[in-house]
RNA sequence: GCCGAGGUAGCUCAGUGGUAGAGCAGGGGACUCAUAAGCCCUUGGUCGGGAGUCCAAAUCUCCCCCUCGGCACCA
């Protein structure tokens, strides 16, 4: 293949919030499809940086913290940590998974803010907000409910009432309560003061901003954007909030010290904090500019479907009104920081037809689910069916047969019989060959090209597309094999078998890197069976980073002996003689009463 | 109510102007290297309903029906 300048690709998750386990739709929504895109442009030899973290602030932890009776800090480092272990046991390769509260998050923070400020575009306003007399704090709209006084339905939100449509007026709604359990106080309204960001000002940038990528965007995510705003507009928006836990307003104000900054006007901001951290902690300080400065690196946020607003009008409004003004503040220089290339946001996924929900474990656990099944077959499992286009279904009874009859039919089954075939009569290693046959060619040519059809479907972000044809492609190898049938050609003429033999190691040792963005541990298995002494992929590690605020635990992803390695995305080159290692099968077949068992958790 | 996304073979879904597709499930066949896997052939659809534009529509326009989601100071 041509030499190429490396491109830039900074691959930004949303930050999963601290209040409760990530499930199986959490990890095909954002963080398994953001790895596979992170992996697919490793091998490609594009400089990745794959950064998120824990959203530790926020009035649900702080509720969540009250309920278990213990501190916000203990709630948000029991899920922090429980995530990095998931994310290392189904593979997700964060270059950095750190946590919005950590001294540089906040810095960052807060200078954006500064910066917005700067620039005009924040200002002050009082309005009325819930406040709980017996909790003795603020509380968002959410957890406040009561009667409507248009048309008496009960379950009203206090700014709106789902049941007759119509937008109410918060200090008319009949018999407020406070839906925090134990709080049996009335809630009451209370003049407050916050800064809001002006997105109205903002508008135009965005709608430009939108229309600039609209031809390469979701459809679903410009449906909930780009449309939604020309139809709607945007408003002004609160971005601090009333509460003890988060990061403190940077202004020097009485009244101020008890306001923090809104959970997601910073959460987001933790995708240029993240890479500044990433920089700090590797010893690279201005590293982190190659993503964020370069105006030719291009960067990815991947979410589910319930983040577009945030991704697509809240984020680059603050980027555009930040303009020059953050680097002046951080860095005494003025330049601007560059813009999101794409949000390809997924939809969600329902487990047995119904909507995902924790706190009735109506879910399938990411931690819990790796107990009994291996990490790529979940892998494969959530990218045949992620849902980039609507809302998909993890159903039992399909995962158990799109394994059987898919990953350990087609694909593990190949790889098996021809490495098992060939390990036996070739004593070990690869066939010796003079010359190749025209269908052997054909075969290889196939292969070849895939490296550009699959490439070309992972860098749009078409995912499940990109799966399928690799799939296909291993198909094609089962196709070659049925018609030179290596297994009746050995015995009359070892060398035309051994041609064949060879042809579909190659093909398969191709297949492998195509397979290993989606199926690392198993393509990395396969690759060692194939002798190759370096791996496919670097190795995932946890540290401890300590600043201002404490310590936290970090997950990072260290190249290590790969790193000076030519780019990986190319044919096999796989050399006659080599040596094998004794192959093995790479997947399990699953029994079928897998999905009676499984269903029977569920609800429980 | 408003906004958005969907309604294509029994099931899950792909397909945005040019003779209806894939996988699974069902039926038949040849083979045996392989986790009884793989391969070949095959049954099956008036593309939610109606009207319109066009030489031509699943694909564009309009109306209607149904499902799901959101309604932004909730993450």
């Amino acid at each position: 293949m041509e030499a190429r300048m490396p491109e830039n690709i900074l691959i930004a998750v949303a930050w999963p919030y601290a209040n409760a386990e990530i499930h199986v739709g959490n990890l095909t929504g954002s963080h398994l499809p953001g790895d596979i895109a992170a992996r697919y442009h490793r091998l490609k030899g594009n400089n990745v940086l794959m950064i998120t973290g824990t959203d530790a602030h926020g009035t649900p932890v702080t509720l969540a913290a009250d309920k278990a009776g213990k501190s916000v800090e203990e709630v948000y480092r029991f899920y922090h940590e429980g995530f990095i272990d998931l994310f290392q046991k189904i593979g997700i390769t964060y270059d950095l998974y750190t946590t919005t509260h950590s001294e540089n998050h906040f810095k960052v923070s807060q200078t954006i803010f500064l910066a917005l400020l700067k620039n005009g575009f924040l200002f002050k306003k009082t309005e009325p907000q819930w406040f709980s007399p017996g909790l003795n704090r603020f509380l968002p709209d959410r957890y406040i409910e009561g009667t409507c006084y248009i048309c008496s339905a009960d379950g009203a939100r206090s700014d709106q009432c789902d049941a007759c449509g119509n937008v109410l007026d918060p200090a008319k709604l009949v018999n407020p309560k406070s839906k925090i359990e134990g709080d049996a106080s009335s809630p009451e309204l209370r003049d407050t003061e916050h800064y809001f960001i002006d997105l109205s000002k903002l508008e135009p940038d965005v709608i430009k901003y939108l229309k600039d990528r609209a031809d390469y965007m979701r459809d679903t995510v410009l449906g909930e954007s780009l449309r939604k705003i020309e139809a709607e507009g945007l408003r002004p928006r609160a971005i601090t909030r009333d509460l003890d836990w988060g990061i403190p307003v940077p202004v020097g104000e009485a009244g101020w010290e008890t306001k923090k900054l809104y959970v997601w006007f910073e959460a987001v901001i933790g995708y240029l904090s993240a890479p500044i951290e990433w920089g700090q902690v590797s010893g690279q300080k201005e590293a982190w500019r190659e993503w964020w400065i370069n105006p030719e690196a291009k960067q990815f946020n991947f979410i589910g479907k319930d983040n577009i607003f945030f991704h697509t009008s809240l984020w680059p409004a603050e980027l555009m009104g930040v303009g020059s003004a953050f680097m002046e503040i951080f860095a005494g220089e003025e330049v601007p920081l560059i813009l999101p290339y794409d949000v390809p946001a997924n939809q969600f996924m329902n487990l047995e037809g119904k909507k995902i929900s924790g706190s009735r474990n109506w879910a399938v656990w990411g931690r819990d689910v790796l107990t009994r099944y291996d990490p790529d077959a979940v892998r494969y499992y959530l990218t045949v069916n992620m849902p980039e286009a609507k809302d998909s279904d993890w159903d039992w009874a399909e995962f158990v047969t799109r394994n059987n009859n898919e990953l350990v039919a087609t694909w593990g089954n190949l790889a098996n019989r021809v490495l098992a075939f060939c390990y036996k009569n070739w004593d070990g290693r690869v066939p010796d060959v003079d010359s190749l046959r025209p269908a052997d060619l054909e075969l290889l040519a196939a292969i070849e090209n895939g490296f550009h059809t699959v490439g070309a479907e992972l860098e749009a972000v078409r995912l499940r597309s990109a799966l399928g044809e690799t799939m296909k492609l291993a198909t094609l190898v089962n196709q070659y094999l049925d018609v030179n049938a290596p297994w009746s050609a050995i015995k009359t003429d070892k060398a035309e078998a051994g041609k064949t033999i060879y042809t579909a190691l190659k093909a398969i040792d191709s297949l492998k890197v195509m397979f290993a963005p989606f199926l690392p541990f198993t393509c990395e298995r396969l690759h060692g069976f194939f002798g190759y002494e370096t791996p496919l992929f670097g190795e995932q590690y946890t540290e401890t980073v300590k600043d201002s605020l404490g310590e936290h635990l970090v997950l990072r992803y260290r190249v290590g002996q790969i790193a000076n390695l030519s780019p990986q995305w190319k044919p096999s080159e796989l050399k006659p003689g080599t040596k094998l290692n004794q192959p093995g099968p790479l997947f399990k077949k699953l029994e079928e009463n897998v999905a009676e068992e499984e269903r029977a958790r569920l609800g429980k």
